[in-house]
DNA sequence: GTCCTATATATGACTAGTCTTATATTAGCA
DNA sequence: TGCTAATATAAGACTAGTCATATATAGGAC
């Protein structure tokens, strides 16, 4: 269940509500490393809070609904240390791409050329978003902890769609040619 | 409901019952690209089954429970000739690590470290086993069509872990000159 | 003799995540 | 006047996937 240690991680950075850890973390930045929407948000904060690591206030409001801001407890700033430092399963990536090539033999070139095409047009605007993000570069000595180890996951995420890119790219120059 | 697809894939080749389907194709090669158990095996078969994408005949056997050996009918050959075409949206892929590292500022450079390394070991035995599935080099020109599209598939999983590898690397050095 | 493995299919219980809709109020726009 | 968007939370229905267990038979290991 990472979505609650991510959503600990965000509580702990700064106390907020469900809504607001929708709009501005998960539509946000987070949405790279780990997107939820809506629902798994707000599910997720109910077990967390009957877990007992995190509690809630509720902000009255007149002109809007209430509002629960949520903070971590002692016992969820514990459990989050416990997770950070516990290594977790390689992620499991199922690729529809992948496997559409697996079996695409039958397909003419041209159709396979589609796929690449469209797939190198997806990741160029999701390399595009993320390079959109602001980070300081990886070796400035004048970046904070935080904004050290941000610049590297993001990096990461960087590198990945450089990588699909690439690949991407000769792929389609190889079925250009034996079209 | 891509597994269906990647089975639909997997009949057309060969058919075949579910348990080959989960021994001779899920556990070895195609787990790099689609995962599957052997429960959701059986349920999606019983699924395409009753979608008239696949059909079956029951081999008794005295000594051995029987085998359902599955085929792909006609209009799952056209389904599946449909999907082959279609563009897929990008897989999500949701990365702990990455979410570990956007919080382990609290952490000490020794805890990091340790993420790290032990994410490096695993990326390193991922790259060993995809590296040890057989297939011609990608510009062999001798290859079959089908050996140059697995090839190919197979490429991009070497590439991502190599990719993964080398910032594991950096990711190393950098936490271990500021400690 | 008992345990484990292989062969083969099936199902129950569960988790995580998605999609949709409901509720309630205010503000802005056409 | 009516529509839409923003602010907020909640819950129902569904899909995909995981984990465990059941059933039945044969053969080999210890």
């Amino acid at each position: 269940m990472s979505l609650a240690h991510v959503i600990l991680g965000l509580l702990q950075q700064q106390e907020q509500t469900g809504y607001d850890l929708k709009t501005e973390c998960f539509d946000q930045c987070i949405a790279h490393l780990w997107p939820a929407d809506q629902a798994q948000i707000y599910r997720t904060l109910d077990k967390l809070e009957s877990q007992g690591w995190i509690d809630c206030t509720v902000e009255i409001q007149r002109d809007r609904p209430n509002r629960k801001i949520y903070r971590v407890t002692t016992a969820g700033a514990a459990e989050l240390t416990r997770w950070l430092q516990t290594h977790q399963p390689l992620p499991i990536a199922r690729e529809p791409l992948l496997v559409q090539l697996y079996f695409a033999a039958q397909l003419p070139d041209e159709a396979i050329l589609q796929l690449l095409r469209a797939e190198l047009a997806a990741h160029q605007a999701k390399l595009s978003t993320c390079n959109q993000i602001e980070a300081p570069p990886l070796h400035d000595s004048t970046a904070s902890r935080e904004q050290m180890l941000r610049r590297l996951a993001l990096e990461l995420l960087c590198r990945r769609e450089q990588t699909y890119l690439d690949w991407l790219t000769e792929a389609i120059a190889l079925f250009s040619n034996t079209a």
